[in-house]
DNA sequence: AAGCGAACTTAGCATCTGCGCG
DNA sequence: CGCGCAGATGCTAAGTTCGCTT
């Protein structure tokens, strides 16, 4: 493997760093608000009834605010903004420790890796794509009959013989106009099929609609509303969203200003004119017997009896059936979100502008249904319409709609485990591959940009190298030259973190700074355009992105192979496993509060620990007398007991020793989340090569779930994998 | 060529589930 | 045989990217 830099230990497993950047409910003080300037009052689209003057408002001191800043060119700068990053630089003789040695406290904005993005479209055609981010050895046309290893080659749609895993669900699927093809009963390999090659993505769709939100319960007429101390019966429209409300009252963010201010606004809408007359003031108003009635509610549910819970289930697992898959192309495939969104009050992450409004119950006349013509189209509930039926194939979505508070769409589409995903996945990583063989060339290509005469060819250099290491790893050059990066990311997730960086890079950040003021870009000649079609021109199909599974993967390869040692046991590998997936997630910033009951859950295990600690030493000693024993009397019965009580002690050695390996695992996890790098950055046949090849079960390292979207990855990746 | 919207991926937290334990 | 917890799953917001439009 080329041209990847390794991390030291410090960096991975790194210190500050982590403790630093967790994130904190008054990182905003800090921060000032993310500014949310990509708000772009979409609401146009047919929400209208939602739509909200003071939004107007907000959006036009955006706009003033652009205005003085003239950098409102482009989006990334907008972006920029938002994020309120800060990078500075930091002449690092001055020490670690000494991190208020700043040089130069110049607040520059900048862009985290990924923010240079947005590019312009170049054509590529979804066509090409397809063919060409697979690589040779694993394309599936080849595998398409007979071929190979492992696999026991069978057609979809033969019969089958395979376990039937599946096979209840599978059955009943059957019913419609499929049934001709007895779909199979083992698991579908699609990933040995051809795939389309023209940006179709589907030749029949076939699916049940959505299901809806369940239609409002009035509260029970005890449970009282009251006004200024007054009880109130409220308008059952009105009477909703005050439960919206009322539901969320233990929560921190409905002492908020901007959320109580939202709500407040979007509930007057919902009421009659008299309650619009009577209640003007959110301060009045006494949610909490509609607060404790649904804390009884949840407590009464979680009292019911199994067979009750046991009806619930049931119930639900009918919905499932039902409108939980679909058939596109002759395969039953699950969909993953089919239930529509329930009304509610909007809870933006970060310090969002539109926390508290009402995010409004979606209705059959809000849906576009997408399926195709031959197929038998979902009916929409009695007495109500489709917005529209559409059969458009280039899509993979089955159902959309417009939201309210944002105005963008959101869609039903199928779960990971799907073909249409998993081949997408599949295309991901193979274009990451590509990258791997010319990372050189472009890091170098980089390098040389640095100096080169154009303001614009500079910048985009320096970017394309933050996005390259930045996030993901920090080279230890001499420590001479520092920067610092400290500014909110997705989902409000800070992001902090001093990096290392070249003389170059360093001097070049203070030249791009050069007469600006702190509120300028810092790359005031770049934009996402300009480096997605340099990015496209360094190799097709390249994005920013990329950069971000690259270096996720090939860190877990790398680490893999650093980490493992062939003589340890299967806890202590899977240890091993952990630790490479989380200097990915490091590396990746991907970040979790420690959860609640970590405290705790911790001396629960130190407590085992301690309990088998005990029970070892018992067993010792009894092996000890036991010898003895034997040792005086040397019958058949005696050895055999000596023999025993050695395993017991092995066994419980064996014990300890995991709930070890578990307790430190889970310390080392404090604030790491994996699941996201796993799910999504790394090439799941790495991992399950090093399960093949370490005779590790893969269900150690990937769960039902988990095993179910990378069912490719398991079937296809031998131990000798490389990325 | 920039701006926008559609489509699709990524993300962390909330809630649920089922299993091991007392 | 219920309880509590950890891990699994659900939910939906917030990103990126592409390509169309003007």
């Amino acid at each position: 493997m080329s041209g990847d830099h390794s991390h030291n230990e410090d960096q991975i497993m790194g210190g500050s760093r982590i403790n630093d950047s967790h994130k904190h409910k008054d990182k905003y003080k800090e921060h000032k608000h993310k500014d949310y300037k990509r708000d772009k009052e979409k609401s146009k689209h047919g929400n209208s009834d939602y739509k909200d003057p003071s939004d107007k408002k907000y959006k036009d001191k955006e706009k003033m605010k652009h205005k003085d800043g003239s950098t409102e060119k482009n989006k990334d700068k907008h972006k920029e903004k938002r994020k309120e990053d800060k990078i500075k630089l930091l002449n690092d003789k001055v020490k670690k420790e000494k991190e208020n040695g700043f040089v130069s406290p110049l607040h520059v904005k900048s862009e985290p890796e990924e923010d240079f993005y947005h590019s312009p479209k170049h054509e590529k055609s979804l066509k090409r794509e397809r063919d060409e981010d697979y690589d040779s050895e694993f394309k599936p046309k080849k595998i398409k009959t007979e071929n190979d290893k492992k696999v026991k080659k069978r057609k979809p749609g033969d019969e089958g013989d395979i376990k039937p895993k599946k096979t209840k669900t599978q059955k009943e699927v059957t019913d419609g106009k499929k049934k001709a093809k007895k779909e199979p009963e083992e698991k579908w390999k699609w990933w040995e099929e051809e795939r389309y090659t023209d940006g179709v993505k589907w030749k029949f769709l076939e699916h049940k609609g959505p299901v809806f939100a369940p239609p409002y319960e009035p509260l029970p007429s005890r449970v009282k509303f009251y006004y200024d101390g007054k009880p109130m019966r409220l308008s059952p429209e009105a009477e909703e969203v005050a439960t919206f409300f009322a539901k969320m009252l233990d929560h921190e963010y409905t002492t908020k200003d901007i959320f109580r201010k939202n709500f407040f606004k979007d509930w007057r809408k919902e009421m009659t004119a008299e309650e619009k007359a009577t209640i003007t003031d959110l301060k009045k108003c006494n949610f909490t017997e509609m607060s404790e009635y649904f804390k009884a509610q949840s407590e009464a549910r979680k009292a019911m009896s199994k067979e009750e819970k046991q009806k619930i289930k049931e119930e639900n697992e009918r919905l499932l059936q039902k409108y939980g898959y679909c058939i596109m192309d002759n395969h039953k495939e699950r969909i993953a979100n089919f239930r529509i969104e329930p009304p509610g009050l909007f809870r933006g992450r970060g310090d969002h502008p539109k926390m508290g409004m009402l995010k409004r119950r979606i209705r059959p006349e809000d849906i576009i249904i997408n399926c195709s013509k031959d197929s038998k189209c979902p009916e929409p509930p009695p007495g109500t319409k489709w917005k529209e039926v559409r059969h458009d194939n280039k899509v993979t979505w089955l159902v959309s709609w417009t939201e309210n508070i944002q105005g963008s769409i959101k869609y039903i589409m199928l779960n990971p485990s799907s073909r249409i995903k998993g081949e997408k996945d599949w295309q991901k990583y193979e274009t990451a591959r590509r990258l791997k063989k010319c990372v050189d060339r472009i890091r170098a290509q980089y390098r040389e940009d640095w100096k080169s005469k154009e303001m614009r060819v500079r910048q985009r250099a320096v970017a394309l190298y933050f996005i390259d290491k930045l996030a993901l790893r920090a080279e230890n050059e001499g420590q001479e030259y520092v920067v610092e990066f400290d500014f909110l990311g997705k989902d409000s997730i800070r992001y902090y973190n001093k990096v290392p960086v070249e003389k170059r890079v360093f001097k070049n950040l203070q030249l791009f700074m050069e007469n600006k003021e702190p509120d300028d870009d810092l790359f005031d000649r770049l934009n996402t355009s300009i480096l997605n079609k340099h990015l496209q021109e360094l190799m097709d199909g390249l994005t920013a992105k990329v950069f971000r599974t690259y270096n996720a993967s090939i860190t877990l390869q790398q680490q893999l192979k650093e980490l493992t040692t062939a003589d340890e046991n299967i806890p202590a590998k899977i240890l091993s496993y952990n630790r490479a997936n989380r200097a990915v997630a490091i590396l990746c910033n991907h970040q979790r509060a420690p959860p609640k009951t970590f405290e705790k859950s911790m001396q629960n295990l130190q407590a085992k620990i301690d309990a088998k600690k005990d029970q070892l030493s018992d067993a010792k000693r009894e092996l000890k007398s036991a010898k003895a024993d034997a040792k005086v009397r040397k019958d058949e019965k005696t050895k055999k007991a000596v023999e025993s009580k050695r395993k017991a002690v092995q066994r419980i050695e064996e014990q300890l020793m995991k709930l070890e390996v578990q307790a430190t695992d889970r310390e080392e996890n404090k604030q790491i989340a994996l699941g996201t790098s796993k799910l999504n950055y790394l090439d799941p046949r790495i991992s399950v090569a090093w399960c093949k090849k370490w005779g590790i079960p893969v269900e150690k390292i990937y769960n039902k779930t988990q095993r179910e979207k990378f069912a490719w990855a398991i079937d296809m990746a031998d131990e000798d994998y490389e990325f």
